[in-house]
DNA sequence: CTGAATCCAGATGGATACTG
DNA sequence: CAGTATCCATCTGGATTCAG
């Protein structure tokens, strides 16, 4: 104990530890899509994701949303509309992710044209 | 058409589905960290990469490394040892992610602090 | 408009045992 | 050591319908 490959491989479990925690909370088919959607509007209200969002069915939207806000990263907000509207926001700390948004932005744009021109 | 918060919008829905394509590839209970396995160590082998990500089974670290060399972000290397042993070492391609690695490790850090310590 | 409820096929992933 | 094969429970997510 105390020897320093011990202590680096140590430190290197507790970086993957660290690692999946985050990828627990942004794993799911549409969290990134909706976190990126929501985070470049500042609000967005429900009907607005479902539509930035190819694909995503409301049932999953829903889902992933609630998800997300247990998480706190964003916040839910109820408008007195008739009928009622929703916006979405994202919290302080949901704002924490636009690097790594924008990050994965850039990465995908690259990979697409990696993989498809080969 | 030509107007300017219609091409803000498709502006928009290409960066969204840009996320999802980083998505997609990066998906998977286990994806991420295997990386940042990989990452740290430069080259590794598939039982250290067993032992550094815990709870991952042999079944499912073999596919989703097998879905990685697809993506062409690590590759894949026997060597003639008795028995074989094989290494595992991340493409110029899968390099790049380093910084949202990086990114994800810090993150992931700060917000089992946020989510724990309320 | 914003969901919740139900149904259901297919994907995911763990446990275990086996192979070269 | 580095996987593969099989079995099987659970989870995921789409389609559709319904509700406040």
């Amino acid at each position: 104990m105390g020897c320093k490959i011990e202590e680096f491989q140590q430190e290197q479990k507790k970086r993957i530890r660290a690692v999946q925690d985050s990828m627990d909370v942004l794993n799911g088919k549409w969290k990134i899509a909706i976190i990126s959607s929501i985070c470049c509007y500042g609000k967005r209200r429900f009907s607005d994701i479902l539509n930035d969002v190819e694909g995503v069915s409301n049932r999953m939207l829903s889902k992933e949303l609630k998800e997300l806000e247990i998480n706190q990263l964003v916040t839910r907000t109820v408008l007195p509309t008739q009928p009622i509207t929703v916006e979405y926001e994202l919290t302080e700390h949901g704002n924490t992710l636009q690097t790594i948004i924008s990050n994965l932005t850039d990465w995908g744009t690259v990979h697409r044209k990696k993989i498809a021109g080969k």
